[in-house]
This record gives C-alpha cells, structure tokens and sequence, in this order.
DNA sequence: TAGATTGTTAATCGATTAACAATC
DNA sequence: TAGATTGTTAATCGATTAACAATC
C-alpha cells in the first residue's frame, strides 16, 4: 500500500478490476499484461497500470500481472479479508432482495439479522431472524456489525441512521432516497444506491439516443 | 435545449436537482437562488448554474430560480412527461423489490409484466403478471415497451440482453454483474445497477475511515 | 542478451470553480 | 435607479492518456 489519498474514481473502479481478474482466474489464466486486460475491459492500459500504481507495484517488466496475485491484492485493498457483518433495517422487498444474493455472502459479507417496526413481520425463527426495531440496541451491543442498510421508507431513513450510529455502527449502505453523508458524522461512512436516480438518468439516454437519429 | 452533448457527470446530476426542487415545491417555496440551492445541497453555486445553463436559461436575474418551473423543466429534460413502460425478466426478489417501489410509479415507470423462466412462478393472473420467458416475444408485439430490466442470475444476463433486443427494446436496465454495453447495437442504452461493486466499495471506505485515525 | 512490459513522468483533456459583465 | 443574481468566460484543478526510461 503506497499512497494516503486515492481518488475517488479509482476506488469504484476496484471491483471491477476484482471482477475480471476473478473471472480469468476461474478459466485458468496465469498472467496478463495491461495491454491484455486493457482489450477485455474496454479501459487504457495506461489507466490500468496508473490505477494499480496508486497501492503499489503488483506487476513485472517483461511478465505483466499475475491473476491471482492481484486478484487477490485488489481483495485485500477492498478489505475483503475482513468478513463483514451486516443488519438490514426493513425487512421489505429490497432488504429481502438483498438477504438472498450469494455474491455478497460469497466475498465475506455476512448478514445476521432484520430489524423492522412491523409486527407482522417480526420473525426471531427465520434463516435470518426479523426483529423488533427496538431490540437493535441490544442486538448491536451482542454482536460486532460492521454494516448497516438502510432499506426502510424515506421518510424513516434519517432516523434509522441516527439508531445505526447511536448502536456505533460505523458504515451504512443506504437505499432511501435521501442524502445522508451530511447529517452524519465524519468518521461514519456512506454507501448510497439511488434506484429511482438511475431510473431518471436512463430515461434521459433514451430521449438523447432518440434524437440521436 | 441548447448543447447537443452533455457530459456524463451532468446528467447524473440532474435527477438530484429535480429531487431537491420537488422537496422545495412540496414546501411552498416559489423561488430560490442559485447560492441557496447550493446551500442545500451541498454543491457549488457555479455548478449548479454551469449545469443548468447546459440546456437553457432557467433563471432570471436578480430573482433566481422559480422553483416549480425549474423543477419542471428538469422533469422534460429527464423525459418523464413521457410515461415508460417496463417489464421485468426474473420474477426474483430484485424483480418483486423493483415492482413494489412506488416512487417509480409517481414519475411515469410503470411496470407491464414480468417474465420469468421457472413454472413455479408464472401466474398471469397477478397485480403485475407474471408470464413465461417463452412469451416475450408475442408481448412486446402487442405491447409498447420502453425499458426492460434484467433482473436474473448473472449466467443469463446476456441472453435476456439479447432477447430484449430481438423484441426491439431499447433501454436495459442491468442489475446483473455484467457488463452489457460492448455485447449490445450503439442504438440500446444500459444503465446498470451494479450491487456487490457498490458493497465493496463501502467495504474500501470502512477500511480507509479506520487507518484515517 | 534483446525486447516486452512495467512504473512513472509529462502532456492532454475535461470538469469544476472563480470571476465578472450583463441585466432584470 | 441600485444592486442582487444570473449566464458565461476565464482560471484552476484533477483525472486520463501518452510517452518513455527502467528493468526483468
């Protein structure tokens, strides 16, 4: 690990770095080249090789990378070592969505519970168990969460991120839409998916594609 | 609309506008300058005015911005006067997630039908639909799609592309961990969701945020 | 060794911010 | 009118790409 700071849009080009390199490791690729992994990325080599170089210098004159040294390189700068330990506030269809995608569990993100405000759903027997919201202090203080998401309706989200960080959970994925990274303090970090965001800036491509024509 | 091309970074930006002028709307403010905006949202006065005055100008000197105007021009620039129609392949909980959101619904997306490979979960005579994979084709013939969303496994993310394609749609919306854009004609726009890479960049920056102590 | 490919510096490109003249 | 605030040009900053010396 070279440098302090790392631009922010290096770091979200990480897990796809992490991705392919996953990929060609599964197909029994031994090395690659920049220029290599340039083609099947539709990057620049020269993008590769600047992004890599901001943590150190996993590769060879004359060999290239090897794939699953920087495969795993890239996993260690990710954290990924670090298994994770996620509760899900609201137990809707996002958080249920998210509870059943094996490509989380697979790198280390482990989810332990559901809280939710509904009784209806509250279900301690599950898989993973559905608690009262008001159990999460409790729970928190009795297991180590790394993670919190937020998959509760906007209007609850800025008072489920002040439980989150009041139970000192240190990071939240947030669904709601709503931004958060100003209402929380510094050392708490913010992961935000805004769905219906996404939604609109593909609709405008379409109408740019249309008049493209 | 003046400019012909807007940066990337723009547009990701206006969906975020046209939130905050909704909320504004929604509170009964009339106007608001461009410093003011840039207090709420936490971005520069300069950009906002830079990014606005990419498609015309809204404001007037002196007075600022009339929010419920602006809020409304945005909404034409993002092309939601134009109502969309979507389906969904991959009954799953992403799918059920997405069908379920009403805030798609309030802006114009409204969600056809899902199609969906496993008998088990084929019932056409549901809210929303659910039919066999096999009668996409036939759908969309009778139907106006705009936007498809995939919403299945990662193994069959191509595929589905692909027979979306062949039915003439025109927009994806990816939630798969693939990358569509280079296996698809210049004339189909993809915007991708691309879970698991936004987890692990939240698992980056919990690493980071700990060494910064 | 010769040459392929890295790591890294320099050049370019694009995006953000600052400044200010235009104007309502 | 006077001055607040825009639209827009100019300056700065940062990110991407190109070039090349180092080296395995």
């Amino acid at each position: 690990m070279a440098n302090e700071f790392v631009s922010k849009a290096v770091i979200k080009r990480l897990p796809r770095y992490y991705r392919y390199l996953g990929e060609l490791m599964n197909e029994g690729v031994e090395k690659i080249s920049s220029a290599g992994l340039s083609e099947k990325m539709h990057v620049t080599a020269s993008q590769i090789r600047q992004d890599l170089n901001n943590f150190g210098g996993f590769g060879q004159q004359r060999y290239g990378y090897n794939v699953k040294n920087l495969h795993n390189e890239i996993g260690l700068i990710l954290g990924l070592d670090q298994p994770k330990n996620i509760i899900i506030a609201g137990a809707g269809n996002i958080g249920k969505a998210l509870s059943k995608a094996s490509d989380f569990s697979q790198h280390g993100f482990n989810i332990l519970a559901f809280f939710d405000t509904d009784p209806a759903k509250i279900d301690p027997e599950k898989t993973i168990p559905v608690y009262d919201m008001s159990s999460i202090r409790d729970f928190t203080s009795k297991n180590k969460v790394d993670i919190g998401v937020i998959a509760v309706p906007g209007k609850y989200a800025f008072k489920t991120a002040h439980t989150f960080i009041e139970c000192g959970i240190k990071a939240i994925w947030n669904f709601a839409l709503v931004d958060l990274d100003p209402a929380v303090p510094k050392d708490v970090v913010i992961e935000s998916v805004h769905l219906s965001e996404s939604l609109m800036t593909l609709s405008y491509n379409i109408k740019a594609s249309e008049e493209k024509k």
